[in-house]
DNA sequence: TAGTGGTCTAGACCACCCC
DNA sequence: GGGTGGTCTAGACCACTAA
């Protein structure tokens, strides 16, 4: 007797081909939820929910009395799964390796304390290390940890675990910010990295916050030809 | 005599800072939909919202019978905004400025066309062009526009309209491939961007179908010191 | 000010999967 | 097998904002 339910799913892949076969085209307006619901059979709340993700996927604008509309220019998001870098490597069926290149207490220098808001001359634990895919360098990393919010990282060698890897099953966070660039390699990293000097390096930085006091701060350099890839 | 009701993201900002005081520390599970409810005073299906909104954050990890875990290595997401390239520029403050600097019917190139999985020699529009923020030459742009799939772009000019903006005001998609890198300048990019031969240059590359279609392919070269940033 | 989306509720059934 | 999350419903009230 009772047909099938309707997912909000169902819903939301209707909606989506009818946008893009053209039915709704580029800033039109679609119909309303009560009129959606009717249509597809089903409580408001299963539109509300499809849409709703539409709109978080930047796919349709959504404004009270205005209604729902198809963004003309999709400003939309692209999401990246940042795993850890053994994690990273060992998918790709390569043997991971870390290696410590130096591991020093030092005041943390002005440019840095800037950017994480702290004093400079803070003492901080700073870690240059090496991350390897079978024999392929992989990554060099150049690591600062406040020992004002980690003081247990003083008495930490990092000589066998990696530093995220210790942070991470250590101490909670709960602000991060990210930045992507690119970098010439110096000598010393382009030796590191057997790569060329100058060759084009992707650079990602990292800075870690617990509430407002900063935890840590890694830059990371790639190895040349290194992609960051993502399916939005 | 009502109490005010409690809000998903109530619960949400709650179980938050459960996690980051440490009372649910990493891999711990927290209690099941009906007890946080009845804690907070809610129905379940609030509590279910934020959980489920934690779980899409990379947070927690929820499995039926299980239950609701901390994440112990927060394999957390990114998420990028990719606005329109006048937008980025504009929001600086700066005046966005287009220009061609080339533009041909070209065979599509094999590398390409495996890519894109079609046809080598396939028709193609080939633009090259620049995207100033004032007088700053902000990104060399290297775009294909598959004429299969997007045939009206054989009489499109573009030399006054950039080929993204044409783009997403005509043709609607439905997957797009982001990736990122980095590249050394060749000599004749180095000079539209003013920069220095082998400058360390962010690259975007852009891969955009409609269905199993392929619509176009755009590699973006960035002025040196470009920053791609994102808060978590 | 009226219409639209935003959210909460209480209840229900289901699917999955660890014990 | 039974407990947990996943989802749908029907109804309600609220908040925002375009007209």
């Amino acid at each position: 007797m009772s047909p099938p339910k309707v997912s909000y799913l169902d819903v939301k892949t209707q909606v989506l081909s009818r946008i893009h076969d053209g039915t709704w085209a580029p800033g039109a307006t679609i119909p309303g939820e009560v009129e959606l619901a009717t249509e597809f059979g089903c409580a408001r709340t299963t539109v509300n929910r499809a849409l709703q993700e539409l709109a978080d996927e930047g796919i349709v604008d959504r404004r009270r009395k205005a209604g729902t509309r198809v963004k003309t220019s999709p400003t939309r998001q692209a999401r990246f799964t940042i795993p850890l870098i053994r994690t990273e490597i060992e998918a790709t069926g390569a043997a991971y390796r870390y290696a410590l290149v130096d591991r020093q207490i030092a005041p943390c220098p002005p440019g840095l304390a800037a950017q994480l808001g702290i004093e400079t001359n803070s003492p901080m634990v700073h870690l240059s290390c090496m991350h390897y895919a079978d024999a392929l360098a992989f990554q060099y990393e150049d690591r600062w940890i406040n020992l004002e919010t980690v003081p247990e990282a003083k008495a930490e060698p990092f000589d066998v675990i990696n530093p995220n890897e210790w942070l991470v099953s250590r101490v909670p966070f709960s602000d991060v910010e990210l930045s992507f660039s690119a970098t010439n390699a110096s000598a010393s990293v382009a030796d590191f990295l057997s790569a060329p000097d100058g060759s084009a390096l992707f650079t990602a930085e990292r800075t870690t916050w617990l509430q407002a006091r900063p935890v840590t701060f890694a830059r990371m350099l790639f190895h040349p030809g290194y992609r960051m890839t993502t399916l939005v």
